[in-house]
DNA sequence: CTGAAAGCGCTTACAG
DNA sequence: CTGAAAGCGCTTACAG
């Protein structure tokens, strides 16, 4: 039965059943070369002949030939696999990356592991650090919030693991980060509602621990300030990034008086949570009150009325992200053009001018 | 520097680096065993004393040992990845369930692999059959619509691969089939609405090719068919199981003469589209018009009025799927009674009697 | 119950 | 520009 070394075909090729894969063995033997060279063609080696590199590609092609990514592996040192790492509330906003980078990924030979985590257990560090050692990751694409995290992303350079972090502001170099501009998108929010007329402004913030909620507060007080408005510590409450957060805050902030007539919610779920709670109380949107939100998930256009919000490109982003670990994976020097995509305000339904 | 093989600690372990991640032939040194014997001991192989495996065991656990699943792989012939097969336009559903799986496999040593695919793309069976083969998959976790391939599942047995098809009704066996109970929540959802007195009633169906599309119409026509209403084909349209596709869906219904009391969307986002629908033409919910949808997603809840809507246990599913593949992989017999889940009504507040 | 040899399909390190 | 040998960290097939 070990015919596998001496026949161009063994006879289970023959009946079409095929059960072995073609190995680099096979295509040295049928180009007459040793597996050296073939392994060179393989790894983009200059050391070939032109004329043998031809040969053994031709040869590779016919056959169907694709190396097995394990034994690769295995000689390697490391895997041809990429880490998603996430800990996020955002469902919606993981898959569209997801989505992104596997579209970034296609054909590249490169796959990727999903790995949710838990970024306040016990044991989050380690976890992370013995999966992306027991697998040999090439490399990791970290989510926020996580993606904020320094002793993470030193734990992955001790590992000689590359990575990129999603981020919501610049917190690395370009070939590491895939950054929105979430602070510019917010100032252009505060100025469209002080545009608007609205001076009496509720703001709902993300959750302690997102870069992404302090670069949206900065950006949104910023906005203000240049239009002379200043925002009084009652208007600011803190959210969780969740629609039952949206509601608590919202509800906070509708008791005061005088009543906000506009309210900026960090997140697309905690406007849902806004458009609640304005319900409960009557309060038409955007008549009475004013509501923008960040995300544009879908949730934003199946609101009523359709919500005002910011739109960042996740979907290129995730993309992007993978695009950066290709480039290393090929020995090219990063792409900064690729590194910062920015976000910007959606104008819908839900923001009009202030009530008198 | 080949130091490796004749002192327990090399240098660099003394100092901490540890370059070197510990192997089998570690293990076997210090237990003065061969290293055969510590891949029986991995492999719970019943032909080890007992107080070898011992030693051995508390050698890995002291070490920190875990097998390198790429060497594992290359001589197993097979590898410890799970991939997760989908083309599915509901985002949510596929991170829910995604999730479930992730949960399902933690701590089994299995990763799971994302794969998206176009199921009407030229190359869609190679593709996936490529993938399988190329990266050696243990398992595969199929979700609707493909699972319903059954030239997919060929493919599968063929190349030995496992696999749990994700379904709204029973299509495989046990073991190799996760399903939800979809005809016996909408014929749930037709009592419902029969006994709050409607009798015109529009239905919006799921796409072709979907089985879902089949079993929640069926259930629902039986339903309905057990009060005594037969609906008239004009009442029957079609969606995508989208957003766009609900709003067309619900025009066409509502246009109707006399106009339908009541809507069942096959599906949250089509029943967002009818809410849309509805308020362009100035129609209230549920006084004017209940809607009904399917799948319970986050945006069922964001929805005003509430939406009453059939809830299936996405999460919960996802782990059996991955559960059976862990079945599977430690050669146990498939567990029958985690194939089938039930699904069923949810009332909010978007049903109410038929007007007058 | 245990082990020595060969092999999985590649690459590294070395030699020419 | 090319190749023979050894090795990556495991398991299979065989022997005892």
């Amino acid at each position: 039965m070990s015919s596998s070394s001496s026949s161009r075909k063994t006879s289970a090729d023959a009946r079409g059943e095929s059960k072995r894969r073609t190995t680099i063995n096979d295509i040295a033997r049928l180009a007459g070369v040793s597996k050296k060279t073939v392994s060179r063609v393989l790894n983009n080696s200059p050391f070939v002949r032109e004329e043998t590199r031809l040969k053994v590609n031709s040869l590779m092609q016919e056959m169907g030939y694709t190396p097995d990514p394990q034994a690769r592996g295995l000689a390697f040192r490391r895997s041809f696999l990429i880490g998603m790492v996430f800990d996020n509330p955002n469902a919606q906003m993981v898959v569209t990356m997801q989505e992104g980078v596997l579209d970034g990924l296609k054909g590249s030979g490169f796959e990727l592991v999903v790995h949710a985590c838990d970024r306040n257990g016990p044991n989050f560090l380690p976890e992370v650090a013995a999966f992306v050692e027991r697998q040999k990751l090439f490399g990791v694409i970290v989510l926020p919030p996580i993606s904020e995290n320094n002793a993470l992303v030193e734990l992955l350079k001790e590992r000689g693991c590359h990575y990129v972090r999603m981020a919501s502001a610049v917190i690395d170099e370009p070939g590491n980060l895939v950054a929105s501009t979430d602070s510019l998108a917010t100032a252009e929010a505060a100025k469209h509602l002080a545009d608007l007329g609205h001076t009496r402004i509720g703001f709902i913030a993300g959750p302690p621990g997102f870069r992404s909620r302090e670069e949206r507060r900065k950006g949104f007080l910023e906005g203000l300030k240049k239009h002379g408005i200043d925002l009084p510590a009652k208007n600011m409450v803190d959210g969780a990034y969740t629609y039952e957060s949206g509601i608590a805050a919202a509800e906070k902030l509708l008791k005061l008086s005088p009543r906000p007539t506009a309210i900026f919610a960090s997140n697309d779920e905690m406007a849902a949570g806004v458009y609640h709670a304005a319900r409960q109380l009557g309060l038409s949107i955007p008549g009475d009150l004013s509501v923008v939100g960040f995300d544009d998930t879908p949730v934003s256009s199946r609101l009523w009325p359709p919500l005002t919000t910011v739109r960042w490109p996740i979907h290129d982003m995730g993309r992007a992200a993978a695009q950066h670990l290709l480039r290393a994976a090929t020995d090219q020097a990063p792409d900064a053009d690729n590194a910062v995509f920015p976000a910007f305000l959606v104008e819908r339904e839900s923001t009009a001018a202030a009530p008198k």
